[in-house]
DNA sequence: TGATCGTCTGTAAACGTTTACGGATTGGGG
DNA sequence: CCCCAATCCGTAAACGTTTACAGACGATCA
C-alpha cells in the first residue's frame, strides 16, 4: 500500500507549486487552467486531504469529545443520539469517552484537552469535585457541562430540573390518592441522587405530608440493586402505596419485586420512574416516568458548544430543560394502557 | 488564553534543545540532570503533548472509528459498549459515526479513511453494495466489518450466525407444539433481512413444515412498522400460533398488537424476537429472543482490529459468533416468568 | 600525551498542510 | 513603446513534534 498521494505529488504531476494546489483545493481564486490541471491530477491520484496536517496548521481538529458517565445508561445514550447529528451537521466528528463515572477518568479527559485533539468537549459528570472545578477553570478548550454545577462556576451548562420533575411525579401520585409514597434513590453524593432526594422531601412538605425516614431507601442506579432496595423497603413498610424511583432501571427492579411479592401495580402500589427511557414504554405494565429531557439536554449542549466554537466569547450560559411527566400504566392502570397501546402509537423507529 | 506551552517553551526554560526535551518526554536515555531540568520546566508550565503534531510525525493517531448504522438501535449500542473499553485499554480513542444505514454515508466514511484521522475502522453496514466492496479493496487503513460480506472479499469480518439463530427459535417454537409459525421480517435487501428470511424458510423445511407465503410479512426493523406488519398478518391469518420476529423492536410491536387484539401470549400466540436487547428482558411478558451476540461481536471486532494495528499482516480473518436462545415468558409462559423474575436475577447494572 | 571509545546533546530535516510575501506575467492606457 | 496595476503563482516559513546524524566532551587505554 504505497504511501498515499500528498499535495506534493499533485503539484509535481500538475506541474504547479504546492501553494497553487492548496489554493485550488481550498477554492481560493485561481486561474481556470490551473484549477483544471490540479483537479485532474488530484482525481487521477485519488487524493484525499490529510486531516492531521490540516489540523496542525489550522489549529482546528473538527472533532468534539463527548464524555459520558456510562455507555450503558439509556439516559446518556439519548443525549448521544441528539448530540451526534447536531455535530455532524456542523462538520464535526464525535470522539466518545466513557468515564464509568470515575472522577479520575473525568479529570483525565479534561486534562487531555491540552493535547488539542478536539476543539471542544461536552461532559456529563455524575459528581463534580473540587478537582473538576480546578480543571474546568483552566481547560484548554470550550467545555459544556450537562448537569448541575456549583453556583458561580464559569462554565456553560445545561441542567435538568429534577426538583420540578420529582414534584410532578409526587403530585401525580398524591392526586391518585396515594399517601405513603416511598422514594428509592441512588447514592446521595451523586449530583442526581442529592437533587432528587431533596426534591422528594420538599414535594412531600409542600403537600403537607410528613417526611418519613423509613420510606426512603438508598441503593445505586441499577436494576438489581434497585430491586434489592425495594425488597428491603417492602419488608419494613408493607403497606407502602407508591414508589418514586430515582430512575427507570430502579423502577424496573421495583416491578420485578412487586410482581414476585404478589402486589398489583398500580392497584396496590403505583410506581414512577425517572428519565423516561425506551425501557419505560417497553415494560409491562408500562412505566410512568419523569422525562428530564435527556435528548433535549444533549441537543442544547451541542448547540451551546457549537456557538463557542464559532467564536462566541460571551458570558457562560445556563440552560435549564423543563421536565415532563409521561403517564403510563404503572400509575394510571391498565385502562390507560388499553387506550394507548394500539399499534399506531408509541413512536420509536426513525 | 495564551497559547499553551510547546516543546520549545520548555527547551528555553530548561536551557536545553528541543531534541532533549522530546527525548526526556519519550523516556529515551538521557542524563539524569537533563531529565530533572526538563521535567521541572514541563511541570511548571503545565505542558501537555500536542496530539496532532505527534500524529503528523508518527503517522499514528491512536484513534479508531466505529461506524454504526443507527445510534438508536440497541444491538449496535451493545457492540459499542464492548468496543469502547477494549479500545480504551489499548490506548485508542473512539470516533463515532452514525450512518443512518445510508450507503452513501458509509462509503463516505470509508473514503474519509484517506484523511488519516484514524488508524482503523470498525463498520457494521446494513447492506453491502458494489461500491462498498470497491472502497474496501482500496481502503487506506485496516477495516473490520461486523456483518456478513460476500465470499472472497478480502476483509476481516465478524459475523453472526443468524441462520442457526433462527433455527434455534423455530425449533423451540416447534417443540412447544406450534405449527403455524409466521415470520415478521425487515427489508429483504438488507443483509440481516435476507439472511433471516432464508433461514426461516430453511428451518421450516428441515422440520417438514410447508413454507407458506401468507405467513411471511415484511416491514422495516422498527416498532411501529412491526406492529403494522403484525396487524396485517393477523387480518390475513387469524389462527397463527407463533411469530418469529426479525428483531426485538418488531417483536415489541407484535406484543402491542396482540394485546390490543385480545390474544394471549404465549397461550394463543408465542412470540420470539431477535438480538436479545435490554428491551427483551424489560418487556411484559418478557420476550424470548435470539441473541446474535452483539456484544461478543463488538468485542471480537475490536480485538481483530487491534491485532492489525499491531502490525499483523496475515490473511483476512472471519470470526463467527454463535447465537443463543434466551427463553422467556413470551414463549415459555408466565410460569417461566414467575420462576425467574425474582429480584436477585437479571444482571444489568455493572 | 594522543588516539579511541562511549555517552550525551544539539542541529536540522521531516511529517503534510496553509499562507504571507514578493516576483513574474499580462493587459491596458498614455 | 513604456509604465503601472492587476492577476496569478512560486518560495519559504510555520504549525509542534520525532529522529538521524554528527559534534562535543570526558574517560579509558596504550
Amino acid at each position: 500500500m504505497a504511501d498515499g498521494p500528498t499535495i506534493n505529488t499533485i503539484a509535481e504531476r500538475a506541474g504547479v507549486s504546492i501553494a497553487s494546489v492548496s489554493r485550488v483545493l481550498n477554492g481560493l481564486p485561481t486561474r481556470q487552467e490551473t484549477v483544471r490541471k490540479v483537479m485532474a491530477a488530484a482525481d487521477e491520484l485519488g487524493y484525499v486531504r490529510n486531516a492531521v496536517a490540516r489540523s496542525l496548521k489550522s489549529r482546528r481538529t473538527h472533532q468534539v469529545a463527548f464524555a459520558m458517565a456510562d455507555v450503558g445508561n439509556p439516559a446518556y445514550l439519548a443525549m448521544l443520539r441528539e448530540i451526534q447529528p447536531v455535530l455532524k451537521a456542523a462538520g464535526y466528528r464525535l470522539v466518545l469517552h466513557s468515564t464509568d463515572a470515575v472522577a479520575a477518568d473525568e479529570i483525565d479527559v479534561l486534562h487531555s484537552l491540552g493535547e488539542r485533539y478536539v476543539d471542544g468537549l461536552i461532559m456529563s459528570p455524575l459528581r463534580v469535585t473540587e478537582a473538576h472545578l480546578r480543571m474546568l477553570a483552566t481547560a484548554r478548550a470550550p467545555v459544556v457541562i450537562i448537569g448541575s454545577v456549583p453556583e458561580g462556576t464559569r462554565v456553560d451548562n445545561v441542567r435538568a430540573d429534577s426538583r420540578t420533575g420529582v414534584r410532578l411525579a409526587v403530585d401525580h401520585l398524591y392526586a391518585l390518592g396515594r399517601r405513603r409514597i416511598a422514594m428509592i434513590n441512588g447514592p446521595l453524593d451523586t449530583v442526581p441522587g442529592a437533587a432528587r432526594g431533596a426534591a422528594y422531601r420538599e414535594a412531600l412538605h409542600d403537600l403537607g405530608l410528613p417526611y418519613d425516614e423509613s420510606l426512603v431507601q438508598i441503593g445505586d442506579f441499577y436494576r438489581p440493586e434497585g430491586a434489592r432496595a425495594v425488597a428491603a423497603l417492602l419488608d419494613r413498610v408493607p403497606d407502602v402505596d407508591a414508589l418514586m424511583c430515582a430512575n427507570d432501571l430502579i423502577a424496573l427492579g421495583a416491578l420485578d419485586v412487586l410482581r414476585a411479592a404478589g402486589k398489583r401495580v398500580p392497584e396496590d402500589v403505583a410506581v414512577v420512574g425517572m428519565d423516561d427511557t425506551d425501557l419505560a414504554a417497553a415494560s409491562w405494565p408500562s412505566l410512568t416516568s419523569v422525562s428530564l429531557g435527556s435528548a433535549e439536554r444533549g441537543k442544547a449542549a451541542a448547540e451551546l458548544l457549537l456557538e463557542r466554537l464559532r467564536g462566541d466569547a460571551g458570558e457562560p450560559r445556563v440552560v435549564t430543560v423543563p421536565p415532563r411527566l409521561a403517564v403510563r400504566a404503572s400509575t394510571a392502570g391498565p385502562d390507560y394502557d388499553r387506550r394507548q397501546s394500539g399499534y399506531d402509537g408509541e413512536g420509536g423507529g426513525k
